[in-house]
DNA sequence: GGTCAATTGTTGAGAAGTCAATTAATAGGA
DNA sequence: TCCTATTAATTGACTTCTCAACAATTGACC
């Protein structure tokens, strides 16, 4: 097997290759997308919150939050509404539904999580965690 | 800073962030996508190779790599010609130009892999690439 | 109070990926 | 030899993301 790459070099390769079969493998496991899961989860932990920050803690761009949150609000999972002091942000909260479903969502996360980080001693997972997070800052500038 | 995640839990949500975050920094340092380059390395490094497996060494959907490879084509980086043995496949080429311009795109691609990962010592790459190595193995049955 | 800048969310355009269905060609077995 | 299964590539439908342009609202400062 040739192999002109250095370590380095296919780190990349290799964090895009996984990212390429996480996706689809997620969502046919717990029935909802990573991004999704992600979406609920964070509204999961607080009462209400705007979408401005919602973004900034699922990482992804507001444009597409805004789409979600549309779709998530047409099936009854979450309510939006205005702030009646700061008529700019909208309110975002799950609904009663919502909080229900999301519990069989997070327990099909895990076992997923669980079946792909099986083998990793809980040292590997705080090194895996703390080098994806450099990674992050050193990029975070571009 | 509110925390409820374990560290496993977080994992998927760190990578699904820095991989959102690569892709179009990525291009914008190199001025070529991840995946395009990721197609021309490979062909840079033959000198002729078939669609299937140009397919398996990429990690993408074969729909994706044919969509890649006619844009390729029509900007004159690479050619396609049908073997003559096995009319099924498709034996792809870089050109003279396409093999010119890889050069270039080798060089920014370095320059910002150097950046993403210049606090790292080699053990850590080691040990980053055989973490993500078992992952993909963990999750490849589903 | 009026103007300019910043913030929040929305929308359209474009890139990339998956999956499933289709076509064409080859291989293998009765 | 003929029928069936497999393999290669293509295409269409769909999802999700980014970016850039836009509208509406608020804040700051003269």
């Amino acid at each position: 097997m040739r192999c002109s790459l250095s370590n380095q070099e296919q780190i990349l390769h290799l964090l895009k290759g996984l990212n390429n079969q996480i996706s689809p493998k997620f969502e046919r496991c717990t029935g909802i997308s990573a991004s999704r899961y992600e979406l609920l989860h964070q509204l999961y932990e607080t009462e209400e919150i705007n979408q401005s920050t919602l973004q900034k803690a699922v990482n992804i761009d507001s444009g597409a939050i805004t789409r979600h949150l549309k779709q998530l609000e047409a099936n009854g999972m979450v309510t939006r509404r205005r702030n009646p002091i700061d008529n700019r942000v909208i309110f975002v909260r799950l609904t009663e539904e919502g909080r229900k479903q999301i519990v069989g969502y997070k327990k099909e996360k895990i076992s997923f999580v669980n079946q792909m980080l099986h083998d990793f001693k809980p040292e590997e997972l705080e090194s895996l965690s703390d080098m994806l997070n450099r990674m992050q800052n050193n990029i975070s500038e571009y």
